[in-house]
DNA sequence: GTAATTTGACCTCA
DNA sequence: TGAGGTCAAATTAC
């Protein structure tokens, strides 16, 4: 796609993207004590910049109809756009037992198509109700719908891995959600904490190998300050697929209440949301030099 | 005990 | 007619 019709949206959200990048870049040097740039700045305030800057891009990101990127982790292709077939299945007035495989076919609905390096994590909660092999296709189909629909949300997805590209996972969306499970699922507010700026980000793994070996994919348990629905829904995935931890996308949540202890290396993660035992994680492995920080924006900034 | 997943059967539609 | 989508009982996980 050509870059021309790149919206003020998008600029602005990659604006937003530099400028957080900068930030970072300054934090990683307060880290590594270089203090080099004669970077006095406070952590805490360069910190709050960064999440600032994720937080104000996804925004704008998602407020942006022309934008792509409304998953920057992964490639979104808006497939077709079509009327929802109204048309009730006749089904209605049968009983439960002879309903049984009356649907409405997709032919009309709306849909959406996205590929990604891991299974999406949308933010949304999702109930498996069917897997099926497909007909010359490698790798099987499995069918999600939304677990709020007792309360009227028909939305579903499918999800197959690509048989080209086995990494990828191809996603079609079909409906939208109608539950208030999330207005908006590229961001996740820490619902232990709504007043903070936390959010969701999506760092890939296979290019960002410090993430990588830094933070194998937890499971709930061993992990609980992290997005429930990322560990349900990775658990999930990988149950399935067995999908060995290096190949997901390691997805965390970003809480703004960090803390520093006295020495500048140590960025120590204090969150109201971490349990006893996970406060005290050294991070500054993650934040280490500003080449690495590159490495991390480089997918966000890919499409400038 | 409850919720989620698995899987074979069933149904629709091209 | 068969591929694809869904249902729902059985099974598994928490």
């Amino acid at each position: 796609m050509d870059n021309l019709g790149v919206s003020t949206s998008r600029m602005k959200a990659i604006e937003e993207l530099l400028r957080g990048r900068d930030s970072a870049k300054q934090l990683s040097s307060v880290i590594n004590g270089s203090g080099e740039n004669g970077s006095s700045a406070n952590p805490k305030k360069l910190v709050k910049e960064v999440l600032m800057s994720f937080t104000k891009s996804l925004l704008l990101l998602n407020s942006d109809p022309t934008s792509e990127s409304h998953d920057v982790s992964s490639v979104q292709v808006w497939d077709s756009l079509k009327q929802e077939d109204s048309q009730e299945s006749n089904c209605k007035n049968s009983t439960v037992k002879s309903r049984r495989g009356c649907y409405k076919r997709s032919r009309m609905e709306q849909l959406r198509e996205m590929e990604s390096e891991a299974p999406i994590d949308d933010g949304h909660q999702w109930r498996k109700y069917g897997q099926k092999e497909i007909l010359n296709a490698k790798f099987p189909r499995n069918y999600y719908r939304c677990t709020h629909r007792d309360q009227g949300c028909s939305a579903k997805k499918q999800v197959q891995r690509v048989e080209e590209d086995p990494i990828l996972y191809k996603t079609i969306y079909h409906g939208d959600h109608t539950c208030k499970s999330l207005e908006n699922p590229q961001i996740i507010l820490d619902p232990v904490s709504p007043s903070s700026s936390s959010m969701f980000l999506s760092f890939n793994s296979l290019e960002n190998p410090v993430f990588n070996s830094s933070f194998p994919t937890p499971s709930k348990q061993e992990c609980p300050f992290l997005s429930s629905s990322f560990t349900s829904s990775v658990k999930r995935e990988c149950k399935e697929e067995v999908i060995p931890p290096s190949t997901s996308s390691n997805d965390y949540l970003i809480s703004s209440d960090l803390t520093f202890d006295d020495s500048p290396r140590h960025v120590t993660l204090s969150s109201s949301t971490l349990d006893s035992e996970y406060k005290g994680v050294d991070i500054s492995d993650v934040l280490y030099d500003s080449a690495q920080l590159d490495h991390v924006f480089e997918p966000f900034l890919q499409f400038r």
